[in-house]
DNA sequence: GTCTATACGCTGATAGAC
DNA sequence: GTCTATCAGCGTATAGAC
């Protein structure tokens, strides 16, 4: 008779314990503020483990950014692979980064509210990571397609989810207190029809 | 005959050098990174001079948030003061934040990319300090007075700003190789009007 | 692989002369 | 006020038992 793990957070294997502790500190009080015995405590492991495993925290730390960027591709991706037309697949990405920030504070803070270059210095920036590269790319294609306004690439994408992502920067903040997926709907009709008023439109044009 | 200082780095202020090698080394290292003792090397002062005018590391870290949260204070109420309209003086403000972000470029790097709540922990959050709110307070009015489009105020804010605050981030973190105030016209006409082309705009509203 | 105990270096902070 | 020399504590990393 095999012996069967439950899966209860003290039967998670280390390397996941590890990483979860991780998040929460890091998150919670920034990466220099926490140590390594900090980890050892909430994770229940020694110290000895999580040098095995990822050979110090600056390891935790990279180990938990790749794996988290990762997450954040596959779920563009599976917006990519809907097959939906450029604008909407821009809207969906928006509101999935809308209810994770709610339902996964700690991801979306770690991956797109941490500052990484200052304890993981020969990571490239966040931006320049494949779910943002990815992002790019969709409003590129959209702007060819036609459904998306001509002009520089960077201002355009800038333009499709700077609003968005202030908006997330303000809630992690604990500046906003409306959850975000609240405000969806509006700041989708603003970010594509523009924050003129209809009344005064031809005089702006 | 009175001993007259010149104007030069050595002979500036104690206070004076201690705030600028802080500012180069913070925003370069991050404020982690950087000991007391490479601030008192940089600024060519002792250890006993910064405990002195400051208390400590944390004291200038302090000092220099506020100082430099006053400047940008002064330069957006420069903005109000100008009289112009609600939309213009949000335009004017956004190119100043560009043409800051190109020849000041650690007093905004330490403004709006830094993590000052894992260093500063008695410090509010950056959004919510006083630029920031005029900025939101300019547009509420331009809400009030029919030259911005209604709605939720932080909606309404973070369209207006979002794209212009993604963007310097994309050139801070040395992504976007192109000077910001170049993109400024691109960017204004899209923020204002908003990223549907004219050819499908029925089609959408 | 997992753990504990220990060593070493760095950094923030102080004391005391000038 | 300014400086130097020194201390104490913490945090990383390792060594070595199990």
């Amino acid at each position: 008779m095999p012996h069967l793990k439950k899966a209860t957070p003290e039967n998670a294997s280390v390397n996941k314990r590890i990483l979860d502790a991780a998040l929460d500190l890091f998150v919670e009080r920034g990466f220099h503020n926490v140590s390594i015995h900090d980890i050892q405590k909430q994770a229940n492991v020694s110290i000895g483990s999580i040098y095995n495993h990822f050979g110090g925290k600056e390891g935790v730390a990279k180990a938990l950014y790749h794996h988290l960027i990762r997450e954040m591709e596959e779920l563009v991706k599976d917006v990519v692979d809907e097959g939906l037309d450029y604008r909407e697949s821009c809207n969906r990405i928006i509101y999935m980064l809308f209810e994770y920030t709610e339902t996964k504070r700690n991801i979306i803070a770690y991956v797109l509210h941490a500052k990484h270059q200052e304890f993981l210095p020969d990571e490239p920036p966040i931006c320049s990571s494949t779910p943002f590269k990815t992002m790019r790319n969709i409003v590129q294609q959209g702007i060819e397609a036609g459904e998306i306004r001509e002009g520089d690439p960077w201002v355009i994408a800038s333009s499709v989810f700077g609003g968005a992502i202030r908006l997330i920067h303000l809630r992690l903040d604990g500046v906003l207190e409306e959850p975000l997926p609240k405000l969806y709907d509006e700041l989708i009709d603003c970010m594509w029809q523009g924050v003129t008023p209809a009344s005064i439109q031809e005089s702006v044009a």
